[in-house]
RNA sequence: UGGGCCGUCGACUAAUGGUAGGUCAAGUGCCUUUGGAGCACUUUGUCUAGGUUCGAAUCCUAGCGGCCCAGCCA
């Protein structure tokens, strides 16, 4: 992989004047004021490699590595790997490229495994401190004995063995005489606590699995809450920022700390960022995957980095995006729209333009020589003149978008019918003459012709005005290409939102993808690099998918420009 | 239902006892060789009820509403 990519650049840190506030970084403000952790600012980004990481992990991502850059600090890369039946290394491997392409350098590359040893020795210090103690109840009755809501919890039977016993149960667990399941480790804290975390928690299960990394050398493996705040404190972490579901396990977390008498890292919550029309689980994200709902973890319609980056979206929009978007503890969702407008913004400043017709309807231009070719000269990018300008071939038969011509055009259409004047874009002014029709009444042909003081496609001297400009592509001159559009993956705002007895897959959008495979590309196109982005004029932002071939390229709409006479038709349909 | 957390324009988020502001969305106009982009303007908000205070989105009390927790997942 080239690791060089300019597009990778490494975020800039925000000024801190620049960064509307929050309530993390009042805190870490306040932490240095009164110089709690000695001035440092350490925090960590700690993903569990069981799945693609997406947009919801960039808002945390953005977070964990900005403050800490604001104010000098560092950021950890912690691959939080507890649970080996889950965990694989295919899922590290496109974690690291996510956050490199996203524009994050960590500082420390780590693995909560690397601390299995440690945790394994703290583990002992509770048992003999008296603190933490092996159960032989099954799953089941640990549950039973857990109490609920409203009723206490109640002790388990060998909750209170010996120091010795227990530390020879764990040792023998460690040393795999029990198969999966028959014993846990517990801390032994309060079965009556309201916080059910609080309620004995397992600190180590029994699992004959081989991991990713430690491969068979563990038969017992460490639970969340038993690894991540230790694994937080080892490294020195100063704010561990996690995702609000995470407040109850605080009390838990800072038990550990205190028991082991250890580093106190701070623990923070803040609101896990939600998207209309999109989900945000790795667990359904996978079945959809698994499932063959889409295609792949980086279907251009996952809301996974590796969709967003295949459909086009650029680190900077994610970035500015999750800069937007704010940090709080209201559970809330953002509006898809706002996603958008950032990929829009950042496109419309650096994209090329490029003329590409989609459906195409072949236009003739009577009145124009037939064997006769100009070479038109278009801008590149009108929002950045150091981009040049480039030669695009004219010819007497043309293709132009099917939407840019009516037979009958609706009150303000203002595009090409019967006997109008319409600009094509760098090209002439040109009038519809007539059209010709297939067997079906289908309008296959137009006919027009041009006005040759508009070359360039200038206004005439004679002041002339028209009320429209449209793309086309040379017929003669076109590369065909194949263009995927793509729609919310689903049609609920909520796509967990179902009646009864459904799950999400039923708000699935059958529509989500559509192929258009006879499109007609201007010549410039023909074989463009994967994975660069275009502004199809008038009509959106594409990026060439890797499944292109010189010659034959194929291209991701990433998203549609802005369409204000989609808008003033839906609004005429309405009143109608 | 026990516990934890949270309620500010349609969405998200600021205001840290002293002018309710910003972004997105929506709307209007200007401009335009992209019905793009840009520019200008506009609409809409402090969950409710009491209280403290010269002054409350902010503090207090009580309601109401939402989210999370009963994995040997993270």
């Amino acid at each position: 992989m080239n690791t060089s990519n300019p597009e990778t650049e490494t975020a800039a840190a925000p000024s801190p004047e620049s960064r509307p506030s929050n309530f993390l970084r009042d805190a870490v403000l306040e932490d240095l004021k009164t110089n709690k952790f000695g001035g440092r600012v350490q925090t960590r980004f700690p993903p569990e490699p069981n799945g693609y990481l997406h947009i919801g992990h960039a808002k945390a991502i953005c977070l964990d590595f900005g403050l800490a850059a604001e104010f000098g600090g560092h950021t950890n890369l912690r691959f939080d790997d507890t649970n080996p039946e889950k965990e694989e290394t295919e899922y590290v491997d496109s974690i690291m490229q996510d956050v490199k392409w996203l524009g994050f350098e960590w500082s420390g590359l780590f693995y909560a495994s690397d601390y299995f040893d440690q945790l394994y020795a703290w583990a002992v210090q509770l048992i003999k401190a008296g603190k933490a103690y092996v159960d032989d109840l099954s799953a089941d009755q640990i549950r039973k004995y857990r109490g609920t809501l409203t009723e206490p919890g109640k002790d388990s039977p060998f909750r209170n063995r010996s120091i010795e016993e227990n530390l020879d149960l764990f040792e023998r667990m460690r040393a795999g005489e029990f198969p999966d399941g028959a014993r846990v480790l517990r801390a032994k804290i309060d079965m009556a606590s309201p916080n059910f975390n609080l309620r004995d928690p397992v600190m180590y299960r029994i699992l004959h699995a081989d991991h990713h990394r430690t491969g068979s050398k563990w038969c017992i493996y460490p639970l969340y809450d038993f690894a991540h705040g230790q694994s937080d404190s080892i490294e020195k972490v100063t704010h561990s920022m996690c995702t609000l579901e995470f407040e109850d396990h605080r009390p838990l977390y800072n038990w550990f700390i205190k028991e082991l008498g250890i580093f106190p890292s701070q623990q923070y919550e803040f609101d896990r960022l939600n998207l209309t029309y999109t989900l945000l689980s790795k667990r359904k994200l996978l079945q959809l995957v698994r499932d063959g709902r889409v295609n792949g973890w980086d279907d251009p319609r996952m809301p996974t980095l590796s969709g967003l980056r295949r459909r086009g979206y650029t680190p900077e929009a994610i970035r500015n995006f999750c800069g937007a978007v704010g940090v709080s503890k209201t559970t809330g969702s953002i509006e898809l729209a706002m996603l958008e407008h950032f990929v829009r913004e950042d496109l419309n400043k650096r994209a090329p333009r490029a003329m590409a017709v989609l459906r195409p309807l072949k236009v003739v231009i009577d009145n124009y020589p037939e064997i006769q070719t100009e070479e038109m000269e278009a801008v590149n990018n009108p929002e950045d003149p150091s981009a040049g300008t480039r030669k695009v071939p004219f010819s007497r038969v043309l293709y132009i978008e099917q939407d840019d011509f009516r037979e009958i055009p609706p009150p303000k259409y203002f595009r090409l019918s019967p006997g109008r004047e319409v600009r094509l874009r760098y090209g002439y002014f040109v009038t519809c003459k007539s059209v010709v029709k297939d067997a079906k009444g289908e309008v296959i042909e137009v006919h027009c012709t041009y006005d040759p003081a508009t070359r360039g496609g200038n206004n005439p001297p004679d002041g002339r005005k028209v009320k429209s400009t449209i793309h086309w592509v040379s017929a003669a001159h076109a590369v065909d290409a194949e263009v995927r559009l793509y729609e919310n993956l689903f049609t609920k705002e909520d796509p967990n939102h179902t009646e009864e007895g459904q799950d999400f897959t039923v708000n699935l959008n059958p529509n989500s993808l559509e192929v258009l495979a006879c499109c007609k590309v201007e010549p410039s196109l023909a074989s463009p690099a994967p994975g660069s982005r275009y502004q199809f004029e008038r009509l959106g932002y594409f990026c060439v998918d890797h499944d292109s071939a010189p010659g034959k390229p194929v291209f991701n709409r990433t998203v549609a420009l802005k369409d204000t006479w989609a808008k003033v038709e839906k609004k005429t349909e309405k009143n109608k």
